[in-house]
DNA sequence: GCCGCATTGTAGCGCATGCTACAATATGGT
DNA sequence: ACCATATTGTAGCATGCGCTACAATGCGGC
């Protein structure tokens, strides 16, 4: 790299140079958070469903490290987008699109952990990481590490003894 | 999953249940994204410097994919938080803490992306997913990742590139 | 030196996330 | 039925990230 040390230290020289196109990965940040956050709520409101019968917001902010407050006015949010559905003091549910929202964050999340662990992380650490990592995968990625995980498996116990 | 099927489709019955520990991956989501913002400002600014000998805040507008203001809007506040300087109409700084800063997320960067493509993503995937998953990559999972590249160079002898 | 244009800065908006404090409703135990 | 308590909702605040529109400054060509 820092193929450019002549003009490196020369402040008046090149104009932009180095970034016409890695913007491109770098636009939207506002709306990409957005989006991890519905994936994150919708995602603990269907477990909390498939475990408690119901998510109710108190439950739901337990889960998520929020006050309640903050649950309620994200879960607006979300039904003013469709994927979610409430009605005064009664428990939050799904609508169709939010359920599929939920499968695919959540199939994404254990292949993710899953994934992390047979690379040799410890378990906590691959949880804690999964829950960032989750958002920001590909689905070309989530394949290449699919793959990873059909490969390590056949190849017994330890896939990197080349040490 | 789903021990409970029992109750899973009745509605009043069992608390919480499903989530006092998950919150522990789950808090301090603003926080964290501004730290991140912060990670990438300061990475396309050294990288600007290096590459440009300034970083100019129209530079790193376009860099980013973002309008000038925002630039020096959160450039202030990178400024308050002592990782830039700054004077009127002149280009932006790293200090110290800055430099650091914007040294561990290039090696965390590249690494990621190094990762990935070994992993046999693409290198255009391999570079937009980077861009979101380095900032959620503990050190513990970034060790994990350098030793996967170890052995997989090693073992398949593709890419590597040693000289 | 002057002026036009690029760059930088400011004002003010919208929206999302978080919070505390307080009000309203619901619920369960007696 | 009744009241204490939990739950839900509202009001208002703060911060961060975007943006457009407009003002101020700087700079290079003439
Ligand atoms: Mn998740
Ligand atoms: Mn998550
Ligand atoms: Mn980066
Ligand atoms: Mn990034």
């Amino acid at each position: 790299m820092v193929l450019k040390s002549k003009n490196a230290s020369k402040p008046g020289s090149p104009p932009p140079k180095s970034g016409p196109e890695t913007a491109v990965y770098q636009r939207q940040t506002r709306l990409q958070h957005a989006q991890e956050r519905a994936q994150d709520y919708v995602e603990a409101i269907a477990e909390l469903i498939a475990g408690c019968g119901e998510a109710r917001a108190t439950d739901l902010a337990k889960s998520l490290g929020v006050t309640h407050v903050t649950v309620i006015r994200t879960v607006q949010r979300l039904q003013r987008e469709g994927l979610v559905t409430t009605q005064p003091y009664r428990s939050i549910f799904l609508t169709d699109s939010g359920r599929t929202l939920a499968g695919k964050a959540r199939a994404r999340h254990e292949k993710v952990v899953t994934f992390l662990e047979a690379l040799g992380v410890a378990k906590s650490t691959a949880r804690a990481d999964a829950e960032g990592i989750e958002h920001h995968v590909s689905d070309e990625t989530l394949k290449a590490m699919e793959k990873f995980l059909r490969s390590s498996r056949k190849g017994s116990g330890k896939p990197t003894r080349t040490y």
